[in-house]
DNA sequence: TATTGTTATACTCTATAACTATA
DNA sequence: TATAGTTATAGAGTATAACAATA
């Protein structure tokens, strides 16, 4: 996991000019996201969670007793890329592996008890200094219609 | 170089729920960039170009004179990782090291014509394949105004 | 035969240390 | 000594093939 994030300017020390590269869509875009990534970590220092491992105790708190594929593909996480994420959480007994009774090929996903307490607190976490700084720089409306607009992207561009 | 990328759904096709998932900034943010980029590489597949390679383009011609430090730096990109990507570029002619006159461990960046062209012609397929999708998608201001915000958050975030 | 979780593996990105040639 | 470009290398993230257990 790496704690150093190496975000750069779009304004930058020296002369140098940024043409159409500030609006370029892809440029803003993946600077931005580095952006909020290194906010995140920051805000999250002390519960020693990434955005990945966060979206996943999410979806399993929202959805226990899914399988490891259903979690992993509604994340987009490729399954074999996901059993190493699962050790890891699971170590730290933040979630567990239950074999299924009905097809004891799967492995149903449940928060342990710890795995809700964390969450419940990276939620605050994330909440009143990570979404909190968002509303400050673009306020209550504008931030509302970013999340849209950046849905519709992800969900029809 | 990856020229398929794999786009997951914010909308899935069995009943999985994203909860708060759908309004967490750093998770719409990422996968809207994915799909950007996913389809900025189809749109430039007869030019091979990707992202970054795009945005050294663009910088240089903007730029040009600057050595591979300054480019680099102001890209976020890290000076050791450049040397490939400009081994790429430069094997294609479509840059070129100069080392430069006043201090010899410089080595001055600019386009090749064949550079120039190819850039010229990257800029009208952006425009007018992967841009303009975002214009049909969001409309004119809209788009704007997810630019501006996406560049504050990138500088101020 | 098909699917779940897993291992092994490879490729891209990103990051740091250290070398060389110049200054 | 300090800096520019480079090499080597290591760690994430992401991708595919194939295996064991189970259906």
């Amino acid at each position: 996991m790496r704690w150093t994030v190496r975000s750069q300017p779009l304004k930058n020390a020296c002369d140098i000019w940024y043409g159409e590269l500030s609006e370029q869509l892809g440029y803003v875009l993946k600077r931005a996201q580095l952006k909020v990534f290194e906010n995140f970590l920051r805000c999250m220092a002390s519960l020693q969670l990434t955005p990945a491992q966060f979206s996943v105790l999410l979806l399993v708190e929202k959805n226990p007793g899914r399988n490891q594929t259903e979690i992993a593909s509604t994340l987009g996480i490729l399954r074999p890329n996901f059993v190493a994420m699962l050790d890891n959480l699971e170590s730290r007994d933040l979630c567990a592996r239950i074999r299924s009774t009905n097809d004891r090929r799967s492995h149903i996903l449940v928060l342990t008890d710890k795995g809700k307490a964390v969450l419940a607190r990276a939620k605050k976490l994330v909440a009143t200094k990570h979404e909190a700084r968002l509303n400050d720089l673009l306020g209550q409306a504008n931030r509302e219609a970013l999340i849209g607009m950046l849905a519709k992207i992800a969900n029809e561009f």
